[in-house]
Order: structure tokens, then C-alpha cells, then sequence
DNA sequence: GTCTATAGTTCGATAGAC
DNA sequence: GTCTATCGAACTATAGAC
């Protein structure tokens, strides 16, 4: 049925320039995404987004805060849920930490898939405001995540945790964008449509990494100390 | 005395354009960099640029190409040398596979840290010949290093060493750019310009990750047969 | 709130002298 | 091989009618 997973009402005017801001960002970056494109991927005309969004540096922030602030709300609820019902195990923070931004993907009304590239992209970029932007959105979540890493692994410290996180979401991050790699590199055993069976393996990868982080931190204090 | 990384001999008018492009085409992506900018960090007229390269796609892909190809040479020396001494370990592998793309960034002449961030726009970049790039640089040695973990690990197939060579080589990656984000998230603990800390923890991280994918792996077989 | 029209800038690429 | 000068197209953003 592809019902809207963003916003419950209508779908304003304002939401479908987000919905072509996000596909064309995502799809030619922030640079190679024209303000013209955009509108008439809208269906709309140019002087109207900067109606809405003033610059299109406003716009590229409006949309990626509510594709960002979208998927980390599900995430701190999902970590909420598990956390007053006991200690979560390492396998749930992190499926809690990949599967709102895979499922994201599924939503037809956004970058289909490639927001994760839009990530990727805004968290490398040089500009101060694009490292802003990234700071603002995943910084307190991020940081309740690897809290929540050191609460189920004790002897993972912060620097380990920290390490560990960023390795999670990079890992995952770069797999999510469709590029086909995986088909190729694998000779069809292996496939990035698939996106669930790259959180399977990503699970299992992610934990098993971070157990060696924390074992090896036990054991450096164990000599040092 | 920051001796040139890349090429033996004098340095060439058309090598200094690529190291300016590097530089730019890494900070502002393939858009975000003008070839008027190119021209003047490098201290050549656009024409020059032109006439060499003959357009901006054709200077990206020889800047791309020369990088590239130059950290490729040596993870594939490496693993030469590890594979004639006996069959290396997962350990050897992994540090074979990322260190090279590590010291690139060293090398004062090119991108200064950030070709990784350049090999990330570029391989979740849309355009058709983007991706063909990607596949021409790095498949071949891709194809060599999933191969070789197969050998360090008996049990893992070919779509988990896929997975786990893509999850390693984009938990690196993602890494490797200065964001600063390893330093704020752990409040100083961990810092993304040591990069050598950050290779310790990657390395660990990423051979632990791979042997519970070989691991279920080897369950799974044993259940369904 | 949405449109048309356009100002002012920057872009990739080429022509042609040296 | 390197330069100056410039063309034509595309860009962001704004003015002003409705």
C-alpha cells in the first residue's frame, strides 16, 4: 500500500519538494542536485523552494533532518523497549542501531535506498555547516548507543566503544547504497537488494568484532595494571 | 624531506594538475570542485587542464586511476609475499588490505587523508561511469583479498567473505576521513587523526568479525545437510 | 502560496596567439 | 606545452504579478 512512513496527514506541497530534495541529493549530491531539478521533480517552480527553504542550503538541511530525526526516533525507542524490559544483549543494540535506516530505504517516498549514501556523503564532506549537520543529528544518539555498548560488553571501555560504533556504522552504511558490488564481487552468492540478509551477517560481524574489542581491552588493563 | 609517494622521477606539469585535483575533487566532491579551481591551486591555466586531460570526467578518472592503482600495487605485493612465506593469517590479510590506503594519506603530495573519502562519493555515486570506475580499480585486487580469506578460514564461503571484506573495507574507510567524530563521541578517548590506533582496533575488530561469519557459516551447512 | 521572468554569477570547454 | 580571452549554457536567488 506505500503508505507515507513520514508525517501522518496530507501530503503538503512542503513535504513533496523534501521527497525530491531527498532523491536528487541522494542520487547527485549536494553540489550536483540543482534547485531547478528539484522543483521539477516536485512538480513545482524553482521560486518556490526558495519560498519554503530560503537557500538551498536550508533546503538540504530541512530534508535531511527529517529523514535523520525520522529514523534515529525509532531507533532510542527500540533501544528504550529493550532497555526497561532487562539488559539487551550486544546482537539487539545493534540490529536497534541498522535496521530503522534499512528499513528507511524501503520507504518509497524517499531516496528509495539511498539515503545512506546522503550519510556517507554529509559525514565526509569538508564544509563546516555539512560537519554541523552531522553533529546535531547522530551525535546524542550515537552517544546513548555506545553507552548501551559498554552497559552489555563490561570491560569494553569508551575509546573501544567509540571505535566500535563508527566500524558498525560504517560497515553497514556502505552496504546499504545499491552499488552492486556484492552481486559481482560474490558471483551471485551474495547481494546488496537483499538488505536483510546484510543485516544478518552485519549482526553477527558487528558483535563478534566488538567481544575482541572488549576482550583485548581486559587484557591490555590486565598487563598494564 | 617528503619525498614523492607516487612516480620515480621529476615532477611533471601534468602530475602537479593531479595533485591539485586530488586535493579538490577529495574536499568537494566531483561537482563541488571547478576545474577554474583545479587550475589555480595547481598554478597552470584551465586551458592546461583541458589540453591534457581533455574534460573534468577524463581528469578525475586519471587522478582516480594513478591513486588507485598506486595503493593496489602494494596490498597485492603484500599478499604476494605473505602467500609465498606459507598461508598468511586473517590478521595479515586485513592489515595487508587497509594499511597501504592508510599511508596514502600520509603521502603529503596527494589527498592528505582524505582519497578515502573520495573512493566513498565515488563508489555511492549513481553515474554509470562512476561505478564502472570503481569496478575497473578495485575489483581485480578485491577478488584476490576475498579469495585469500577464504584460505585463512576454512568454513567461510564465498557470499561471507564478501560480505566481510565490504563490511571491513567500509568500516575503514568511513574511518580514515578526519571528521572528528571519533574524538567527540568518546570525549577524547579515541581520536581519528591516529590513524595507527585506529588500524590496531580495525584489525581486531574485522578478524574477529570474519571468523564468527566463517563460524555461522559452518552451522548452517551442518544444520541444512 | 504559487507563478513567470530575469538579474547576476559561475561553470566547462574552445579558439587562437606564442 | 602554455597562455589569454571568450562563448554559450547552467546555476542560485530575487522581483513582482496573481
Amino acid at each position: 500500500m506505500a503508505a507515507r512512513a513520514i508525517g501522518a496527514g496530507k501530503v503538503t506541497t512542503k513535504e513533496e519538494i523534501l521527497d525530491a530534495a531527498e532523491t536528487l541529493f541522494a542520487a547527485r549530491g549536494f553540489e550536483g542536485a540543482s534547485m531547478r531539478a528539484i522543483a521539477e521533480a516536485a512538480g513545482v517552480a524553482q521560486a518556490l523552494l526558495h519560498y519554503h527553504y530560503r537557500t538551498k542550503e536550508g533546503l538540504f538541511e530541512a530534508m535531511f533532518l527529517r529523514r535523520s530525526g525520522a529514523i534515529n526516533r525509532i531507533r532510542l525507542a527500540r533501544l528504550d523497549v529493550m532497555s526497561a524490559r532487562g539488559r539487551p544483549s550486544v546482537e539487539d543494540i545493534v540490529e536497534a542501531l541498522l535496521r530503522p535506516t534499512i528499513e528507511a530505504g524501503h520507504d518509497p517516498s524517499g531516496g528509495g535506498g539511498r539515503f545512506a549514501s546522503l550519510i556517507l556523503a554529509v559525514s565526509t564532506a569538508e564544509g563546516e555547516w555539512q560537519k554541523g549537520l552531522v553533529a546535531r543529528s547522530y551525535d546524542p544518539m550515537a552517544e546513548r548507543f555506545i553507552d548501551a555498548l559498554m552497559g552489555a560488553l563490561p570491560g569494553l571501555d569508551r575509546a573501544n566503544a567509540t571505535w566500535g560504533y563508527l566500524f558498525i556504522v560504517g560497515a553497514a552504511l556502505t552496504q546499504m547504497a545499491p552499488t552492486g558490488r556484492a552481486d559481482r564481487l560474490s558471483a551471485g552468492a551474495a547481494s546488496d537488494v537483499d538488505s536483510d540478509a546484510m543485516l544478518a551477517r552485519a549482526v553477527i560481524f558487528a558483535a563478534a568484532g566488538l567481544r575482541a574489542l572488549a576482550a583485548d581491552t581486559a587484557a591490555e588493563h590486565g598487563h598494564s595494571h
